[in-house]
DNA sequence: GCCGTTTTCGGCCCGACTGTTTTCAGTCG
């Protein structure tokens, strides 16, 4: 059973526990243990086969290892068992409506018998809803709506699709006079792979100006909300976007606040409320004098509650606040560490740009040294090199790198694993190139056991140097493989090959909780852009923003090595 | 149900908004 099949189970038995009217404060326990589940970088299943004390995890006590144990163990949980059995079946659904809380849902049950959003939207139509205590026409309304938009809502857009339409809106509104401060917060700036929404807010001399520039900028459509400091609006592609403006004076708790995650800003509250201190958005108010600390940058703020400044990717309860009172956060690789890219394609395959405007651009980056690696033929892969062309553009990198100073380019390969875990190109081809990547293309379907083994059979070939996007998964279009990761980077950091961070926004695979995960175990990293086009060398920006999350610092990270250490490694991997 | 630089018992984050009330419950982020 894996942690997110676990945490499911545990966020049934809060949703349980909140239709029931239990205390708040254990389904908060239960509510808080989910997070950290979810979020947890090691299988919980693996720990228990190594007899690790599953109270290492926040949140997570005597009662909760104990179900944890159980769940895992014999796949079933007595306790939630019978809870569900109390209800029934489909009531929490109900919860996943805005709108509709633990206290509205456990009324349209247990009084209309209610527990879909097809009878919800039934009972709402004939009037029923609407004479139940304290609930009224407007409510019942309010409801309607938001069943009607949660079966037309889009999923959650991915962070590569979210940024480029935010740093529009976002150049726009900077070239409104009066614009002090202006920027996204919420999980965008979290680095989170995937978005709900978008929080944008700023400081400015005159808001109405700034408001009225937002909701008439041609890329907002429906304008759902519009004040002086707060607009609401969906833009296309149905994404919605809040701005907020406040007075410059208090930006760095507000945009703290903003930032998260929830569970980040409670835990640091807790804290707060030991030094008898209140945190909010508006700044730190000390209980006992009930004087008001305004705060214009967030750093001040963390350094007010005696802690290191914590970077917005690593915001998400997992242990972070307690390193910074302890001065434990590391410096995180940063895009300006990032000296070279081993992982893109050119004209030769199925990629834009020449091997010349690749280097040339990555120059411009400011790269070291970068590697051209083509998909191989076997399998039919658009343009996919034979042994033939592929030897003649080991000639053509020559000739490139003889003709561009500054810059090397090697010389490389994605080679397919085929079904069978054999690679698909010789020896003899592969042994000649600088780079060997070794990735999955074909046959997805396999069994977990079966992909195991042959994604494992490229880890062990010494040809090979990187495993590239290791689970194959496109994100909003194609489910991860089924495969044993804990084993393939087990048997990577033994055999001291690389694992990909594929940098390529619908990919970020390896993502944030397997790439943490990995570097606990030692095993080496690349952040790889997979670009087919000199423009997508800049998605570097979010496989660092992945890495970040897994809490990599530069030494764990391959490409942030010189030219001259990149190639030793390279060679010691063979 | 969890947790400890006040505590192994008694606490547990904070504020805004809405719609329903007649002072506040419920929900959200």
């Amino acid at each position: 059973m894996r942690n997110t099949a676990i945490a499911k189970v545990f966020s049934d038995i809060a949703d349980l526990l909140e239709l029931k009217g239990e205390n708040q404060f254990k389904i908060r326990a239960y509510q808080k243990v989910v997070r950290a589940i979810e979020h947890y970088p090691k299988e919980i299943r693996i720990m228990i086969d190594e007899g690790e004390d599953l109270k290492n995890i926040p949140g997570v006590g005597d009662a909760i290892a104990k179900k944890t144990t159980e769940l895992v163990t014999t796949g079933k949980l007595e306790y939630y068992e019978k809870l569900k059995a109390e209800f029934p079946k489909g009531i929490t659904n109900l919860l996943d409506i805005p709108g509709i809380g633990p206290k509205t849902a456990s009324k349209l049950c247990s009084e209309l018998g209610i527990t879909s959003a097809d009878s919800l939207e039934q009972a709402i139509k004939d009037g029923s809803v609407a004479t139940l205590f304290r609930l009224g026409e407007k409510t019942a309304n309010n409801i309607l709506q938001q069943v009607e938009a949660s079966r037309r809502k889009d999923q959650r857009i991915s962070i590569g699709e979210a940024l480029p339409i935010v740093e529009e809106i976002l150049s726009a509104l900077n070239s409104v006079p009066g614009v002090r401060n202006l920027t996204y917060a919420g999980s965008l700036r979290r680095f989170r792979e995937t978005l709900g929404d978008i929080d944008l807010m700023g400081t400015v001399d005159n808001p109405q100006k700034v408001m009225d520039a937002f909701v008439s900028l041609p890329i907002v459509g429906q304008v759902l909300v519009q004040g002086p400091t707060k607009s609401s609006a969906i833009v296309s592609g149905g994404l919605q976007v809040d701005l907020r403006l406040v007075e410059h004076e208090a930006f760095g708790s507000l945009l703290q606040y903003f930032t998260g995650s929830k569970q980040h800003n409670i835990s640091l509250r807790e804290r707060g409320r030991r030094q008898g201190l209140k945190l909010s958005e508006y700044g730190i108010t000390d209980i006992a004098t009930d004087k008001l600390e305004k705060f214009a940058d967030e750093e001040n703020f963390y350094h007010r509650l005696g802690m290191q400044y914590i970077p917005p990717e690593l915001r998400e309860d997992q242990g972070e606040v307690e390193k910074a009172e302890r001065g434990a956060i590391p410096r995180l690789v940063e895009v300006s560490d990032i000296k070279g890219d081993l992982h893109m394609h050119t004209d030769w395959s199925d990629g834009h740009s020449s091997i010349k405007e690749m280097a040339l651009a990555a120059k411009k980056l400011g790269y070291q040294y970068i590697a051209i690696t083509e998909h191989s033929g076997g399998r039919g892969i658009a343009h996919g090199l034979d042994v033939e062309r592929l030897r003649k553009q080991i000639e053509e990198i020559k000739k490139v790198n003889e003709y561009i100073d500054g810059i090397q380019v090697f010389s490389g390969i994605e080679v397919d694993i085929r079904a069978d875990g054999t690679l698909d190109l010789p020896h003899e081809i592969l042994a000649k190139l600088n780079v060997v990547i070794a990735a999955v293309h074909s046959a997805m379907n396999q069994s977990k056991g079966k992909m195991t083994q042959r994604v494992l059979s490229a880890v062990e070939d010494p040809d090979v140097d990187i495993i590239a996007h290791p689970t194959c998964r496109l994100l909003g279009k194609r489910e991860p493989i089924a495969i044993d990761l804990e084993a393939v980077f087990r048997t990577a950091a033994k055999n001291n090959k690389i694992m990909e961070i594929n940098a390529m926004p619908d990919r970020l695979d390896l993502n944030d909780i397997h790439a943490s995960r990995a570097r606990e175990l030692g095993v080496k990293l690349a952040i790889e852009t997979d670009a087919h086009d000199v423009s997508h060398l800049d998605f570097m920006r979010f496989g660092v923003g992945m890495a970040r999350r897994a809490w990599c610092e530069p030494q764990h990270i391959v490409n942030t090595l010189s030219l001259a250490d990149v190639l030793t490694l390279l060679n010691v991997s063979r």
